[in-house]
DNA sequence: GATGAATGAGGGTTCATTCAT
DNA sequence: CATGAATGAACCCTCATTCAT
């Protein structure tokens, strides 16, 4: 076993471990047994808890970022590029539902530190949302706090799926905040997720 | 002091000192100081730091549900019921912003049977906002997302003022959230506050 | 049993584990099982290891402090000042033998906040004695070599008598020492314990 | 690089790091790194932490015994031989500053083996030097008392150089502490170093 | 011989909770 | 009711040592 599939495999024992207990109950002594590892290990890896938890925080970010750029770089009209931004993250969201599930739900009561550089990260995001908004012709503090608005939306849809599973379609809910929001914003109906595709095809 | 009061020393304590170091980091110690008593009376008058957190949690509840009930009573029309309950808890947010920080903030995180309890509470508004948002004329679906989406985005924007106190105007980005979510309803500009507190009046 | 005979009792504990086992190998545990207490109680009264640790030193510290202060008083001339004093050292450390050999013995390789504690302190005690012997004409740099070597012989005697108690007499071995600094700083033989003693009477 | 030539690296890194942080502080990571090879490496040529600080205990000695042995040698009176042994140890412990630090500062508090290890080196030390005490007309636990204090003088004085490098000169130091046991065992003033040395010449 | 990832016993410390006073 | 000393299970983390490559 290669060093970094180790560290994967450490990772994704994390991932598993902080969804079912959250942070606060997750253990490493269980992490690395879920792993197959001993806690040694895991602190070859990771120099703390925080720190193995934060490489969790940073993956998400990397693929939203890594989506949204994508998604963005072939958009030519501000509304296009809004849509395009969304549309990235909601997919990222639905492909990443447990990884989702540990930095948007179970990030809030780990540790300062933690809550402070996913803050930072959300801050990043949303004003960038913010920044289409407002060339969207919403003004300055409408856009700021519709961003965090539909970040808030989002999460809460992901914490709802993430309580009760089996009862409610990711996809769907994501695909109704989308709409709803757009209402809000005076964009009219969103363009269809498959139009967003579409358009981004070259 | 009586019995009455010092509960309540100890459960404005806890508030305070909650709202500052959230559930896992705020200690017995720190919340009996806070209240300038021994750890001992605690106990005395909460069987456990997570029945005190709930006593938190419950006294929003019961707020929110009573400005709800009042608010509603005198309205006849669904979209007028909505923007009444709507506006009933947004007023207690602004009333009461450390207790709503608290609840909303920092009960993630905590302990599963505390989070579970916010959810039911937030199921119920949900489900209340969501019944008045069906009678409007927006599919079941819709309305249930759509309840959540608004809880969500007000948890948010609660979190957005706890974070940067100094720099945002929590009843300016109260009463955006309500002209967002208003319009994704397709139910027009929202009424004013104002209006509804006139149609409130007997 | 009050709080201040609980924090001795831990206090001696301390001092018998770490007598026997040195400072590393002196675990929190085995200090607690020694004094009769659960591990908690230890952190009631000491914020750290290292925290008890230093009461220690500060109570030999004090202890010679007292004792020096109290036989210097009656002295007038400054050979006399001398004898007073390592005389009064010499009695704590046959006094408190235990201890002792905790401080001079256990003390390095503990951690560096403690060795530079006892270190300042040791300096503080070279100076006084390097002080009156520069008072009985013994020049600046010698007398400064002179009190730490009286010191660093004084350890080794103690060290002595730690690893072989059956065999040695500390005592004896004390007034050796005394009797051969005398000699080297050209003080001539010292006066005996019991004279000293008599012209402390007042 | 041949077997030989890597043990020495690792021993003298292990000497610096020692010296740098003492026994506990001292990871064999580190003194690895210093040796530029990895950690298992360091167990090719050492069985053990502790046997490797042993090593560095036994070079010293070996310095010691040989220096003494030959300066002894030629000497015949039994005043010659105890001046030509307290020089020889001198001369070492000046040529070898650290590693003299190390094994006089740093063992105490390593572990009871090695302290025992030292502590018998020491014995022989101060049983040649008491036994040349003893024909030097110094009676029997005088002598013995004597040596072991010298050896604590010499230690501290060590131990000062060690904390305050550059505000004193350790070999004058040293020299002050041959005059003062020098008058203390009433052997008039110490044979200067050049006479010993010139005396040393076949 | 050389490597460095893997190990796991054991370390110090915390803190919600209890209970005798 | 009020107290606060006492508790001990459980936590995160370290590091000397091993061994397959």
């Amino acid at each position: 076993m290669t060093t970094e599939s180790r560290r994967e495999s450490l990772l994704s024992a994390a991932q598993r471990v902080f969804a079912r207990e959250g942070y606060h109950r997750a253990g490493i002594r269980q992490i690395a047994e879920a792993a197959g590892c001993a806690v040694g290990t895991f602190y070859v890896y990771f120099p703390t808890k925080g720190d193995c938890f934060r490489a969790l925080i940073d993956q998400l970010y990397h693929r939203v970022m890594t989506a949204i750029q994508a998604a963005r770089a072939p958009q030519t009209t501000p509304v296009a590029k809004l849509a395009a931004s969304l549309a990235a993250v909601t997919e990222v969201l639905l492909n990443d539902q447990e990884l989702s599930r540990v930095v948007l739900v179970h990030t809030r009561g780990s540790e300062p530190e933690l809550e402070d550089h996913l803050w930072a990260i959300q801050q990043t995001l949303a004003r960038l949302v913010a920044s289409d908004l407002a060339e969207c012709g919403i003004d300055q503090s409408a856009a700021t706090v519709g961003a965090h608005a539909w970040v808030g939306a989002l999460g809460e849809v992901v914490h709802l799926w993430a309580r009760e599973p089996q009862e409610c379609d990711l996809a769907g809910m994501v695909a109704e905040v989308k709409r709803l929001f757009w209402r809000g914003w005076n964009l009219g109906e969103p363009p269809a997720l498959s139009q967003v595709r579409a358009s981004e095809a070259r």
